[in-house]
DNA sequence: CCAAAAGTGTTTCACGTACACCCATGC
DNA sequence: GCATGGGTGTACGTGAAACACTTTTGG
């Protein structure tokens, strides 16, 4: 490492936000009104400032264009091909976001800044290479949600084993038995029966859990390792 | 995303090179000669290039500074912490690379421009924030090894299975049972027996095997994966 | 009373795990 | 002949997978 002698690459976060309406899998986008790609509907992000992190950054831009705040976020993946913008060389950290959507119910608009949720299969041709960073997060979240306990991100912080087992369904594209489910979820004894039941349903009530986090910390110190 | 504000990052590339000398698992560290950090260690890298994509970067740097080429190289994670480098705000794509070092005696350096092979154990503490890329990469290394066949990478293209438990057992500090090993890895059908065996050993001369990348690429199609 | 999801056990089979001895080679 | 790693089979137990009916509630 010796002086600087090459032009900088300008330095952005973007966010692949998904979220679980109670039908799929959804996306958060939001469309550009500035050229390049002016129009067309992308990730929320932005230029990365001089004195935040990248995460900072990444929570600052989702804060300024989608309003979430406080959601699960991990970063995903940087992309740096020479022509990912057509403008100039634009390095992009990617990250990925986790958030309840349950109780808004199918919105297809937050207002904020022209933001839409989309569903992952069925949506449009998104800005730069934003599609190929999507797929990207997409495949990380396939994999993730098997043996990290990510996916409770997506569910209010009570929820049903329906719920689960639904999301789980979605994320994966692969159909489980529900006995089996609710077997194999609750030996491991990371789901805490609250008590409650669902109010409003026009069914049978189901009872509700929470996940508990404290626990997991616990039995993973002790080579305990979540599987599904 | 608007007109750039704000002041760029600088941005570089740096590496963690894993090797597997037939003692332990080593890391490949160079010293630096130039403030800041005059004469510690660290992991190499440099900055960015104007037309290069981050990977050419990576292994530009690499052969560059270690004389390595043509290795199996993944990105790790993005380091952009503000205050990671004391000059100025400097943003790293970190990558690991694996490389097999059967054959090389015990060396303890390479020439290149000082170079030497280090236990991960028992590092030296590395400049900047190496430190803290080389623990998180040693834990990609740790996590990865067990769900895809990466490992192979560690070892020359025709190997013993001795060698190749021995890998696992260093990787992943646990010991395995020979037979079960044995049955487990033979029973994936990724390992082709190459006919011919060891030479100039002390002992009886084991059996070459060889990893099928084709046949583990049919396999990975049809729903099939990696497990140890 | 009908629709819609909740809730509940048992059997079967595959796979992981534990475990000990003889073989070939070089020195 | 001794030290060093190579090579092999079986018995047992756990955990995954298949599978169907009754219950509760709202409309």
């Amino acid at each position: 490492m010796h002086t600087y002698a090459y032009p900088r690459p300008a330095l952005t976060v973007d966010c692949v936000v998904f979220g679980l309406d109670e039908g799929d899998l959804k996306v958060l986008l939001i469309q550009r009104d500035l050229e390049p790609f002016a129009g067309r509907w992308a990730l929320p992000g932005g230029f990365v400032r001089g004195e935040e992190s990248l995460e900072e950054a990444a929570r600052r831009e989702l804060a300024e264009e989608t309003g979430l705040r406080e959601i699960f976020l991990e970063q995903l993946y940087t992309f740096g091909s020479p022509d990912r913008d057509p403008r100039e060389r634009v390095v992009s950290v990617a990250y990925y976001a986790l958030v309840a959507l349950a109780g808004h119910r199918p919105q297809a608009a937050t207002d904020a800044r022209q933001a839409a949720w989309f569903s992952v299969d069925d949506a449009p041709d998104l800005a730069f290479d934003h599609d190929h960073i999507l797929a990207t997060a997409l495949g990380r979240l396939r994999g993730k949600v098997r043996y990290e306990p990510i996916g409770f991100e997506l569910l209010p912080s009570r929820f049903t084993l329906g719920q689960l087992q639904h999301l789980y369904e979605v994320v994966l594209k692969e159909v489980f038995d529900k006995r089996n489910f609710r077997k194999k979820i609750l030996g491991m004894g990371l789901l805490v029966d609250t008590g409650e039941i669902q109010k409003d349903v026009a069914h049978r009530a189901a009872r509700l859990y929470r996940f508990d986090e404290r626990k997991y910390r616990q039995l993973r110190k002790r080579g305990f390792s979540f599987w599904l």
